[in-house]
DNA sequence: GACAACCGCGACAGTCATGTTGCAGTTCCA
DNA sequence: TGGAACTGCAACATGACTGTCGCGGTTGTC
């Protein structure tokens, strides 16, 4: 976890208990207000055990300090994709990989990953560049015929991240990210029926998803690996 | 829209411009904190073309007229799922039937129905309902083997509500309820892999959903039809 | 050991939103 | 048509929160 003051490398480092304020400050507005998005500094403080004055030394306002939280999100974000190398393993191999690595991050850092990234922040780069690997990585599965031809892949990368936020909440959450990215990984490539025997489409022109694909960047909506969301400056959703 | 005071038997009923004055000021509601949940009361005033005093006069506070959005928006939720026969229909014409009709109501009051409803309100009750309906429509898909036998059915309605409440993200929230519908039924029974040629499984134990059904009504998470949130008092985007 | 960095304390100012109130004008319904 | 219900206005009180400040004590680093 980087902290912000070494996100910017004209500033001195900071003396060692001041990295681990930082550190214990944006974990502890993590579980905060992941609890309660509209606690106050005073409760965020409290939680951290150091005093308000405190956290305003480090983070000039409530919402640097929100920046803070999803700049260093997005960061271990990243680095756990990293980590399943989307370009090089074998797509479901990396697939898997991946899904258990950001469920395990974002079990930790789910409000930072859901908050809204300011443009040109680095969250906001590390969230498009994130959707990007993981379309090239849709798009590698396809290629190899892991994916129906037809596959729209701006939609099988919103179907998969919206799974993955799915499979954190419910009473399994605290089910093994193994496990759990098992079964993302199962819903999403098969879905819910039988095995082979597909059946009969409600309406006959049977395409998965006919739609064209979104153009652009335009990405947004709940991703697994956190995401801008319309709903302006709310933590919800 | 049923308004809150017809809601009480006892309370005299409105005057008819009172009653669209509270019809008014509820949709008004959804729109201004669809886009803002933190938007004031006398945001919400004004886009309701009222006075604020009007707005306290039929809603004590703030939370009063949250709480009526969720009953007025879950009782739309229930007249659509019933208009879907999903008791009777074939399950799966119930089921498209019924993810349109939600789609639609959802496009209104994604707002609305994203608030947690307090425990015993009638949103609440409603959110159960519609839930235990979703299941038994899931029931008897799976029993008719149009679901895997071995489905999850909890896991399954899950599944469902994310890929509805995706759906309305993105650059297609604006498509045909009954082409998104199409998208997220086929998604949800056939997920994104070729048909009839299932990808071998990562690991040798090949179950789709191997977790137990969770006990019990502990239903929560983002129900496609609403849903309460761990988030508390929260609306987030 | 010196010194700079770090932290906590308590207070203060400002802003914003909510909830309430009385009163006068308007609208609807029997 | 009369009267009750409905609405808007402006003001007020309260509470909560944020951001700032000066100062003194503590800690870490060279």
């Amino acid at each position: 976890m980087t902290s912000p003051s070494s996100a910017d490398p004209a500033a001195r480092p900071l003396r060692a208990d001041a990295e681990r304020s930082v550190r214990t400050i944006l974990e502890a507005a993590e579980r905060v207000l992941s609890a309660n998005p509209a606690a106050s500094m005073e409760q965020v403080a409290e939680a951290a055990g150091v005093a308000r004055t405190t956290i305003h030394r480090r983070f000039a306002t409530r919402q640097a300090l929100m920046d803070a939280m999803a700049d260093a999100a997005v960061a271990q974000l990243r680095a756990v994709v990293d980590e399943g190398r989307p370009e090089t393993a074998p797509p479901l191999v990396a697939l898997h990989e991946i899904t258990a690595n950001v469920l395990r991050t974002k079990i930790s850092w789910r409000f930072a990953l859901d908050l809204p990234a300011a443009p040109g922040s680095p969250a906001a780069q590390g969230q498009r560049d994130v959707a990007r690997r993981c379309l090239e990585l849709f798009g590698r599965a396809r290629d190899l015929g892991l994916l129906a031809a037809r596959t729209d892949l701006e939609w099988a990368r919103r179907v998969y991240y919206a799974l993955i936020g799915e499979a954190l909440h419910g009473d399994d959450a605290g089910t093994d990210p193994d496990v759990l990215a098992g079964r993302v990984v199962d819903t999403l490539l098969h879905g819910l029926a039988p095995a082979a025997e597909p059946a009969p489409p409600l309406n006959r022109c049977r395409r998965s998803v006919a739609a064209p694909a979104p153009a652009g960047e335009g990405w947004e909506g709940r991703e697994p690996w956190g995401g801008c969301l319309d709903r302006d400056g709310s933590a919800d959703a």
